[in-house]
DNA sequence: GTACGCCGTCTTGTATGCAAGATACGCAAA
DNA sequence: TTTGCGTATCTTGCATACAAGACGGCGTAC
């Protein structure tokens, strides 16, 4: 039954003519769980499952239309990300925002940027994967995106996406997933005019600056950019997630 | 069968308004789908799983004496965390080594350290979380501890324990997410006596450097030495692995 | 009115049953 | 010998059954 392994005299690359191990995205029919746990990852973001919220197994596969097993799936996987505690034998419950843990995520994010924008200047080859940023970002101001909703997803991809560009996936994977934790409170950012204009000046300046491969400048940028953000996000946070708790409840 | 009465349908926004019960119970009684996690990542860490070794989910089920229910959920996770891969209907399979990821791994950890060390230094605060590192990795030549598994389980804490004292446990959490992935190549570093009392001086220096508040010169070793480590373990990777693949046949 | 204890209901953790389909193997044909 | 095909077996994903115990509500004592 255990298939031989593969080439025993050479176990190291073979790999990398099959990318087997890479997930195959496209054509994967995604299973009840990870429909699941994209629900219920929805629910958090948009304040539909708030802090202090408990509900059981059952209630959510009725509610989804599936049985426990993949909602416990989910579940866990949530869990594992910190977003949800489960008491043993007595429910689910979504936990506090934690805004110490924001301050350290916020910590973390700048750090892997602020390197990412490091290593894009030092390079030596062109940068493509600026292209796509600079077409969204460097609009003239009529044609700008002014939806705060469709803003920060762009913020998001913007910053994703530089750290992308500089080339270590491990570095981008932790990002995505700071990215995941930071979006609730992060998304209130955008939802002033005045903060939306500032971010495309700022995206500007930081990508004109890496195109000129000023690594000082553009590190210096995007650190104040960040701690601009970061500062607002902290000063509305508590206001507005009340605002938002009881709007969703219309 | 009706046993369940779903009209009664007990009031469930109130849930909402109760404060989520925190009970921390003292002793997590260890699910069985945790005991499967580690088990499984012991095996492959110590080599008793290898790199494209097949297996099933009843197989893993029969051997451990649990049933496949905890099983799978130690294995999606094993899965997410890049170690294991699922083939629908057709089994599970341990990755290769990724050595490519392996090298981004390195660089994510160095950057995580460097930064906590700049941290450190920076802190006005007394650094307590020294001491016990010290204790160990100060001693004189003689009073040393020279069985290699015993001083890679001590490295790993070493590092780790500089990140966790920095302060942000978020970035203590990535770092020790790293160390798991890069277990497997990095204690082979530890075979060798020479490599064993480097290690012991360099870390010496460290701790050394950091007592001092000296940043610049704490943070070059420290780099200086995740460097030399990655060296060696990038020089005997190949042979070594072949090795302890044949030698877990046995 | 208040405190306390018992009991039934509910909840998670685990085991097992079932279905669609992927894989492997034997056998026949060239 | 090689190739192709049909089938039996195996495997995961999902649904369901079961067990131990946590929680809440009710009744009782005072």
């Amino acid at each position: 039954m255990t298939r031989r392994n593969p080439a025993k005299s050479a176990p190291a690359k073979p790999a990398s003519t099959r990318p087997a191990v890479r997930k195959r995205a496209a054509a994967q029919p995604a299973t009840r769980a990870q429909t699941v746990y994209a629900a219920i990852k929805d629910d958090i973001a948009d304040f539909r499952l708030l802090p202090g919220d408990r509900f059981t197994e059952t209630e959510l596969a009725d509610r989804l239309g599936v049985s426990r097993t993949p909602v416990r799936e989910a579940l866990y996987q949530l869990q594992r990300e910190g977003f949800l505690s489960v008491q043993f034998r007595s429910g689910w419950s979504v936990n506090p925002y934690d805004f110490d843990r924001f301050e350290n995520l916020y910590d973390l994010r700048q750090l892997l940027e602020l390197e990412a924008v490091r290593r894009l200047c030092d390079r030596k080859e062109s940068l493509e994967a600026l292209d796509v940023l600079e077409a969204y970002w460097l609009l003239p101001e009529a044609e700008r995106d002014n939806d705060g909703r469709s803003v920060a997803r762009q913020d998001e991809a913007f910053h994703l996406s530089l750290v992308e560009a500089a080339g270590n996936p491990e570095m981008a994977r932790v990002h995505a997933d700071v990215t995941e934790r930071i979006r609730i409170v992060r998304r209130l950012d955008f939802t002033q005019q005045e903060r939306i204009d500032t971010t495309y000046a700022e995206h500007a300046e930081i990508l004109k600056a890496i195109r000129r491969r000023r690594s000082e400048r553009a590190t210096s940028l995007l650190a104040a950019h960040i701690e601009a953000s970061r500062a607002e996000v902290r000063k509305i946070t508590l206001h507005k997630l009340f605002e938002a708790r009881r709007g969703s409840w219309g």
